[in-house]
DNA sequence: TTTATTGGTGCACACGTGTGCATTTGGAGA
DNA sequence: TCTCCAAATGCACACGTGTGCACCAATAAA
């Protein structure tokens, strides 16, 4: 049997005013009263109605999570980091993976506005705009992880793409590369579009030409699209001999890909990867890639949410959009081209 | 300005008792009213609070799911099962990460009391039983996978691991393996007891003989712990040529300690993991594992707990546990012993 | 015309909690 | 003893939805 305030309200012999207002600590309440109750309430395993105080005061004391997919190790990282500060806060998640599927995103978004979730952390490259439209009708504060979309949101939390990117390419450009290949993500919008420009311009300024084939966006992120993608480039005239990928799963595929053609790495290309997955300190060599602050993205998403909630709205309704920076990891999977001998003529 | 069905009534001219009546498709109403109001609803952009419909009926339509991390892949391919079916049926899903932390674990339990959550499914290792109580004692159904503790639960999902430990150990003893190592995980129990068994036992049928230190049992399941396990393994006076590891975690990371220490994959030790987590796959070897069916899983688990809620309770009070099979997935990271030349003597 | 029946709708209350206002109680001051 | 004040508590309503029951009107049956 579930216990009411009422039913410990009847135990203590007061009306149930005064147990809501002892367990909420009201000074109009008598110590003693408020002690007495408190001690009784957590007696009976009294826990108060959610849902009932939701309706009365119109916080659900809970956020959403849409991300693409649940098991995508980017997404769960920072997962965790939401995870925490939302606990920490007394908060609950709703999480839902869109799995880029208009049918699913309008059922989650139905549900998240029946369920009148406090605010929502959009964390899902293509989620569509109108239904981010539909949410913020219902004066839902949204914030947005790495907006994929042209137009920019009020409240988001970017990784700062193009520094990373530099840095990846300055690295493969001091090394000594000269032919360097993009392997990027067609669907994830201006993440993609950012990490393209760093690898273009870096390659402008240290005078370099990007040869045809030498830019390939795959439609997929998954880790089996490796095998296609390496004969892809190996079959270009004058193949890179360094590959700078969008992200760490696509380096991961098409280093394995590679590999499988008897490629070895980095002696004859190197591989170079983005957003330091857990797996990618693992592989065989491990990784090169940029290491992006997942946690931390999660837990300023998640405290940026709740400062909309609980600041003077009126005094912050400025944007706030923060900007994310990273750090180069250097593992073993990159070194001097020409290791091993480059069997190409440039 | 959320719109309740009071407004929507206001609007159409008649009582918020024939909107409820007509949105829900009561056959007491004409079949013209309940299209127009339906209709109007939609136009309004109405949406029926979650909140005062479950204090009404006292049902939530949020199942709980508790997994000890979020970030493991293991648990997050799990949760996409679930996901699935309770995104088919309507429910939404409050996911919460254990972290092993007894503090979290109360504040988890507590916040899913009070959202009076339908039901839960536990999926976290070394769930407190005390916990689990607190749960129970609320008349909360629970389903727990791959349940650790001694104590049987009423309601739950196995997955058959002592069939999977035989199969993995007949194929390490077939290729001919004679000194065969298990590294196990201390914190997962009956999980772990059952795989161990399977070696056990298979070693006993085979007539092989577990030498000292050959079943090394590891305190965190991370990526991280093969450098120092791989050094115990190597350091005993006959190591072992295979080792049959509790889950592919372990198996990875013990497999990159072994290279760093130079030790060829499987040409001097064959490495067997457990569970088939995505990356298995793309390692370098490709790992050999067991395919544990993870996806399955989540969704028997959700299907079971939404039974429970949905049939006759009465009748259906016997319990209900259910075991679910993998299958073998031989890869590259098993071969025969000594394929490069055994430098120790038996 | 009257009566019984049926389909359609509204009234009023309930769910569990929070809150403005009225009420009670106890004690201090006159 | 009476008055006044403040502290402590209860009453009643509200939040948005669902439901038993009563009500009304229209039609069929008598």
């Amino acid at each position: 049997m579930v216990v009411s305030i009422k039913d410990v309200a009847r135990e203590a012999g007061v009306s149930h005013t005064t147990v809501s207002r002892a367990l909420r600590g009201s000074p109009h309440i008598s110590f003693d009263t408020t002690k007495r109750i408190q001690q009784l309430a957590s007696e009976m395993g009294y826990e108060p109605s959610a849902a009932a105080r939701s309706l009365k005061t119109n916080r659900s004391q809970v956020l959403g999570v849409i991300v693409s997919s649940i098991d995508d190790p980017f997404f769960s990282e920072i997962l965790q980091g939401i995870d925490d500060i939302a606990l920490q806060r007394g908060y609950s998640l709703f999480i839902a993976a869109s799995q880029r599927d208009r049918q699913r995103e309008k059922a989650i978004v139905r549900t998240m506005r029946e369920h009148r979730v406090d605010g929502v952390i959009i964390c899902s490259s293509p989620f569509s705009i109108e239904q981010s439209h539909h949410l913020s009708t219902f004066e839902i504060p949204i914030v947005i992880i790495n907006n994929q979309s042209e137009e920019d949101h009020q409240y988001s939390i970017y990784h700062d793409d193009l520094h990373g990117s530099r840095q990846v390419m300055k690295h493969l450009i001091d090394l000594g590369h000269k032919r360097i290949g993009y392997l990027g993500y067609s669907h994830a919008g201006r993440t993609d579009i950012k990490r393209l420009t760093g690898y273009q311009e870096q390659m402008k300024a240290a005078r370099l030409t990007i040869e045809d084939g030498y830019v390939i966006e795959a439609d997929s992120s998954d880790l089996n699209c490796g095998k296609t993608l390496a004969q892809q480039f190996l079959s270009l005239p004058h193949p890179p001999t360094a590959i700078f990928c969008f992200n760490d799963l696509l380096a991961i595929g098409l280093m394995h890909g590679l590999q499988e053609e008897g490629i070895h790495i980095p002696e004859e290309i190197s591989i170079a990867g983005f957003d330091n997955i857990s797996y990618s300190a693992y592989t065989n060599p491990p990784l090169t890639t940029f290491d992006q602050p997942k946690r931390s993205i999660g837990t300023k998403a998640a405290e940026l949410v709740l400062s909309i909630l609980n600041d003077n709205r009126e005094q912050e309704m400025e944007s706030k959009i923060q900007l994310l920076q990273g750090s180069l990891l250097v593992r073993k999977s990159t070194g001097k081209p020409g290791w091993k001998g480059n069997h190409d003529q440039a």
